[in-house]
DNA sequence: ACCTGAACACCGTTCAAGT
DNA sequence: ACCTGAACACCGTTCAAGT
């Protein structure tokens, strides 16, 4: 009775993002992990609930490596701004992780610290109940919605290795059918990702802006 | 030579698709598919590439029955709204596509489509280029983004099965840590997820509105 | 309390063969 | 051109046993 685990929580998410920043999250098992624990697969059940809980402990891991600093005294849609793209960065960092982040955010309590503070500095915008609701909803969907888009949307800049290849096919379109896509295909060769998403997220507040009682 | 494929591509989407419907997004594999349609595992090489094509089929076969008119009359921002809301729509009619749909939704040829109308509907505001790329994105990032929430986040309103249960858990949180969550979790439960979609959507469509010309 | 190997019911895909 | 079964190298997890 009473023996030490053998692997910390810290030690698993650790050797689970690993395998997914240089396999990709397809690559992620109970079997790979454990064979890079050195141990049998068996194992890892004293420590996680089964392979579900895999995929979290990778999220967690990534969504708790943002940071961002309480700024009580500057404007609140300056701390909004900054913990949104602490969030965003830190999605990026690993963006093997993405389709992971995208389809189990909900069961990270890194998640839930970062919704707080994104809610407690929108609430200083003066707004409550369903217009905090819903300008929560907004900044989360501009979040996820980018970094999904950063993953492999049909404009996809930089940043992933099939970039380029995403870009060739876009442009190789029938031009008759898809001329608004294939143009700005052409901008998002020049515009950096974090632009882009800087750029969507000050709609968002400015919308928030000239809608300060509405709906 | 020249004998007729055995299945249709339809038949396929149809097949995939009740199969993820039915039993989730993990339940759906070349074995099952296969027994689904009658036929051993191997056949289905015939048809599809591989296991990544049958996510790719099964997005495209939920994406493609968004259905919108084109509105050269109205309002472009009323446009931009039908469009969106009937991609959305789309996407909620088949929740447990959703994970697949939010990775794999740049390879389906309806998404290209659906990205043109809107293309096609915000440059109507006038603008191009760098800014109509955001607009473009913000747009695409409220729809992706709010279907995320709605599969399960924090906040899920109604439709899972689970709400209840995510509910329960915010619920359940330490209220000193998490006040704000815990504050909109009841606002949450007497809300339409497609009130707050539109909520949303209409916060960006007013950003777009107050910096006409910016960025 | 925690660790672990064997075994089972899956999975995608290569290969070789059929029409 | 299209169909298909056998076989291979995986996968998650149950069970029973060990300390």
């Amino acid at each position: 009775m009473g023996r030490p685990p053998k692997f910390s929580r810290q030690r698993l998410q650790d050797a689970a993002l690993a395998i997914v920043d240089e396999k990709g999250s397809g690559a992620l098992s109970m079997r790979v992990l454990a064979a890079a624990l050195g141990t049998g697969p068996m194992t890892l059940y004293n420590h996680v609930a089964g392979r579900e809980d895999l995929d979290v402990l990778v999220v967690d891991a990534v969504l708790s490596r943002a940071r961002w600093s309480r700024q009580p005294d500057a404007d609140w849609r300056a701390e909004v701004r900054e913990i949104a793209l602490a969030g965003w960065r830190a999605v990026r960092e690993h963006p093997r992780a993405i389709p992971l982040i995208l389809t189990r955010r909900t069961r990270s309590t890194a998640a839930l610290e970062m919704a707080e503070a994104l809610l407690a500095a929108l609430a200083r915008s003066g707004c409550r109940g369903r217009r905090l609701l819903v300008a929560f909803r907004a900044v989360m969907a501009c979040i996820m919605g980018f970094a999904q888009g950063d993953l492999a949307g049909p404009l996809a800049a930089a940043a992933s290795e099939n970039a380029a290849e995403v870009l060739a096919r876009v442009l190789s379109l029938p031009p008759d059918r898809f001329a608004h896509l294939i143009e700005i295909a052409a901008a998002a060769r020049d515009s950096s990702a974090e632009e882009e998403f800087l750029g969507g997220l000050d709609l968002l507040l400015a919308g928030l802006e000239a809608q300060p009682a509405a709906s």
